[in-house]
DNA sequence: TATTGTTATACTCTATAACTATA
DNA sequence: TATAGTTATAGAGTATAACAATA
């Protein structure tokens, strides 16, 4: 027997694997969706290299500057400070970040990064290059420029955190 | 004692708050953030009504005709088979949907909507008309057909499902 | 033997809350 | 008593696989 789905003529032209037109009409679910899509696509691609994107999140928030406390860290990045925990110790443990306990308070850790974890945050964002490259491959310059900016003000809007860094407004 | 974070003259103006510039700067990066932002506020509202997106996505896809098989439901809407089955059970339990044996190969279920998931539905429309709205609050008319059209172009490039009902292609 | 729908199981992720050591 | 970091626990969500009915 022949598995095809249409054995029968077909009565109505419904396309049988197509997202319902509503559906694709909203914004929220593209975004959703798509958001979904890449967040599994950059967990693949890290779970290679032995990492997670959170990882990365670390590396690349303290190749800013060291960071005076672990809540900082996990504030900043909006993960829970418990789950930051996991997070450092498994770079700690690769020597790609470093705890030092704060002399003046010793409840706290003075987290920075090493030479080594520079050098794999040079491969993450090689690897995150690829990636968004291929995410916005259909897209021209221009239009990946506009995405990304429209993007960013949605972003900016809802979450003070993806602000960016305004000159002299502090 | 006041919880300020500032209480030493601030050396470096890092920003504790913000997150790191090459991370806005991934397309990648903002779309999943955005993404697990829009699915958490859209799965916040419809608990409210008692329901889940997911039952918003049956009954859109429902609306546009019945179906032969649970099967392509699923497929066509990107979930596993037997996740669709608690989804079915609930919106049947409260007379949303149909679910009727195929005579000619009783393994199958037709499933249509009722006129209680019309009903429904319609609920549904006007709650993600204002979810998309609040989304892309910051945004001028022509900025969010722009980045709607962006986000289409991106998604059907990566998944066939979202591809816009081409006509005449057939 | 393959397929449709269903049920059961396991596993991941995350959110919460308890615990310690310092203040 | 409150805070920084840590550990433990529990819950939701999801993926996998086993199962019964039918072809």
């Amino acid at each position: 027997m022949i598995s095809s789905p249409s054995v029968e003529p077909p009565d109505q032209p419904a396309a049988p694997l197509r997202l319902p037109q509503e559906l694709v009409a909203s914004t929220a679910f593209l975004l959703g969706r798509l958001g979904y899509a890449c967040k599994g696509r950059a967990v693949e691609e890290f779970e290679v290299l032995g990492f997670s994107p959170y990882h990365y999140s670390v590396l690349a928030l303290l190749s800013e500057g060291e960071r005076e406390t672990q809540a900082t860290i996990a504030d900043a990045l909006g993960v829970d400070r418990s789950q930051l925990v996991g997070l450092l110790d498994s770079l700690e443990e690769r020597g790609m970040i470093e705890r030092r306990r704060d002399p003046h308070d010793r409840r706290r850790h003075v987290v920075s990064l090493t030479a080594a974890g520079k050098k794999q945050l040079a491969k993450f964002r090689s690897l995150i290059k690829r990636l968004d490259e291929d995410i916005v491959a259909p897209l021209d310059p221009e239009s990946r420029e506009t995405l990304h900016e429209l993007l960013l003000r949605i972003a900016s809007h809802h979450d003070p955190r993806f602000a960016a860094a305004s000159v002299g407004s502090g």
